[in-house]
RNA sequence: GGCCCCAUCGUCUAGCGGUCUAGGAUGUCACCCUUUCAAGGUGAAGACACGGGUUCGAGUCCCGUUGGGGCUACCA
């Protein structure tokens, strides 16, 4: 078995690219096939030289690996359409030679021109096969006048075109309604339509996997796969995914919002600043017109390579499901062995232009990760443990519910004797000396804990107190405590 | 507009003629736990788009309607 991905290295790699990749690698990986990817860089205008850099580094940051294709080279290349264009031309070629092609002189202008008259009686737009049945005569003319024609699929004039689909089955099309397809562009590079084709052909692709985008021109290539008689691989298109209101597709035109309205990234490095971790966004994806097969949803690469089969592709489109990537995210946060969670958390905080001290990281990480939906939170819930100054909340903020100042600073002067009376700065001996304390103060533990959380952390949200203060030290603690009490200039 | 695809809780889905008074997950809400926030536990509300067939029997098969989506380039 012989999958493949086939990217247009445009810019970014999209998150639907990305999902059309993992069911190819999924499917390949579960049949111990090959994973191909191929570069579909025949659009010259659009040519981006970074970008197949970022999309390589997308599909790696996934776990993606690819058995063939740039860097890794293979038995089947080159990987890349723009220097196979001498492998097109030659087929476009005999396509001509054969009769299943065919010159195309005309221009833009002409054909923009039968568009607009096709459009004004009301009629589907395409081109009206001028060059179809042209006498050499004719073309002999067009050619002494130094055009550069295209090469057009005779596309069968009536009969139907039956294509089979792995995930829905047959459908018919009426070829009267298909066009005559540019194969080879005047630039004499191919189209999508002939290099796919032949690429699949010649690198054996056994299942073309790809974009429910894709369907309309499935009778198109069916049609080339038959001109040129070779054996056609199974093909199944995917559906796809739409933005979360189920509007659309996904794309950065119409840009996709949650519920809240907050925007949501397309590509895969806005997933990857943002704090997903690839195990999380590729277990979502795979539950995305795939399931399991059972009812879990959460689970690693390796169980869903057992299991993965395109009987189980619901040919459905979805809407783009994002709280459960979020909910998904920290299922895998947890999951991680708390030292592969300092090591990531490290990347963020660096990032943020923190200066990381790794014995502190080891023992704050414990304490977010039952509470991080994704890596980045790190900052908000926890970045007070890594600045060089500390930022106090303003006073207002110390004063819990059904406080007042005078009894907030009252209780955090009392806090402040009890615990400068600690040698032994322990969770478990602070907790020993406070929780008494709010008793003897009348007040709930939440008042007492909540009014220190905020002397000590600056922020209302924050890690657990004692743990908090049992790595901040007793100097820190006391020190900041005194600070908050102050701030409320307390009445004797 | 034309061609095509699709249709189960808000959302992702299970269901491949009888086990469906439709299961799971997420999200929402409530309660419990609780030092904030989470996590965890318990529970609640929540769907077969509609209309015809076929069949002893339809969420499951067929047709139509409606709705949604995709495509309609010398882009992929």
């Amino acid at each position: 078995m012989r999958t493949r991905f086939a990217p247009s290295p445009t810019g970014s790699l999209h998150i639907g690219g990305l999902r059309t990749a993992l069911f190819n690698w999924l499917f390949a990986r579960h049949h111990n096939g090959a994973f191909i990817l191929r570069i579909e860089d025949t659009d010259q205008k659009r040519f981006d030289p970074t970008a197949l850099d970022t999309l390589m580094e997308a599909l790696r940051w996934a776990g993606l690996q690819w058995d063939e294709g740039p860097e890794v080279g293979g038995a089947y290349g080159p990987y890349v359409q723009s220097e196979r264009v001498a492998l097109y031309q030659q087929w476009a070629k005999w396509l001509v030679e054969n009769d299943k092609a065919y010159y195309c002189y005309c221009s833009s202008e002409r054909l923009q021109q039968v568009n607009k008259e096709k459009e004004a009686r009301k009629e589907p737009p395409g081109y009206d096969r001028r060059c179809r049945d042209l006498t050499p005569e004719q073309r002999a003319a067009y050619e002494a006048q130094g055009i550069t024609p295209v090469i057009r699929f005779k596309m069968p004039l009536d009969g139907q075109t039956v294509v089979r689909d792995a995930i829905r089955g047959e459908s018919v099309f009426d070829n009267a309604n298909q066009q005559d397809a540019v194969l080879l562009k005047s630039d004499g590079f191919p189209t999508y339509h002939l290099a796919v084709v032949v690429d699949d052909h010649f690198m054996e692709i056994s299942h073309v996997m790809r974009a429910i985008e894709w369907f309309p021109s499935f009778p198109l290539h069916v049609q080339l796969w038959q001109a040129f008689g070779w054996e056609m691989p199974v093909h199944a298109h995917l559906p796809v995914m739409l933005n979360p209101n189920g509007k659309g597709k996904m794309s950065k035109r119409n840009p996709p919002r949650d519920k809240y309205g907050n925007l949501i990234p397309v590509m895969v490095h806005d997933y990857i600043r943002a704090g997903y971790l690839p195990e999380a966004m590729t277990n979502f994806l795979a539950n995305i017109g795939w399931n399991f097969g059972d009812e879990r949803e959460f689970f690693t690469m390796d169980e869903a390579i057992q299991r993965f089969d395109l009987a189980r592709v619901n040919p459905a489109n979805s809407a783009f499901p994002v709280e459960k990537l979020d909910w998904l995210n920290g299922e895998h946060i947890r999951a991680l062995p708390t030292d592969e969670l300092a090591r990531r958390l490290r990347t963020v905080l660096v990032d943020a232009g923190f200066a990381v001290d790794d014995d502190l990281l080891r023992r704050v990480t414990p304490l977010v990760q039952m509470r991080l939906k994704t890596l980045n939170e790190i900052i908000s819930l926890a970045g007070f443990f890594f600045r060089d100054e500390f930022l106090p909340a303003p006073p207002e903020e110390l004063i819990q519910e059904k406080m007042d100042a005078q009894n907030t600073c009252r209780a955090l002067e009392r806090a402040y004797e009890a615990l400068s009376t600690l040698d032994d700065f322990s969770h478990a001996a602070q907790e020993a000396v406070l929780r008494p304390l709010t008793e003897e103060l009348g007040l709930k533990p939440r008042q007492l804990f909540g009014a220190l959380r905020v002397a000590v952390t600056g922020q209302r949200v924050a890690t657990p107190l004692f743990e908090t203060n049992e790595i901040l030290g007793k100097d820190v603690v006391l020190k900041r405590i005194k600070t908050a009490s102050q701030s409320l200039v307390c009445q004797p």
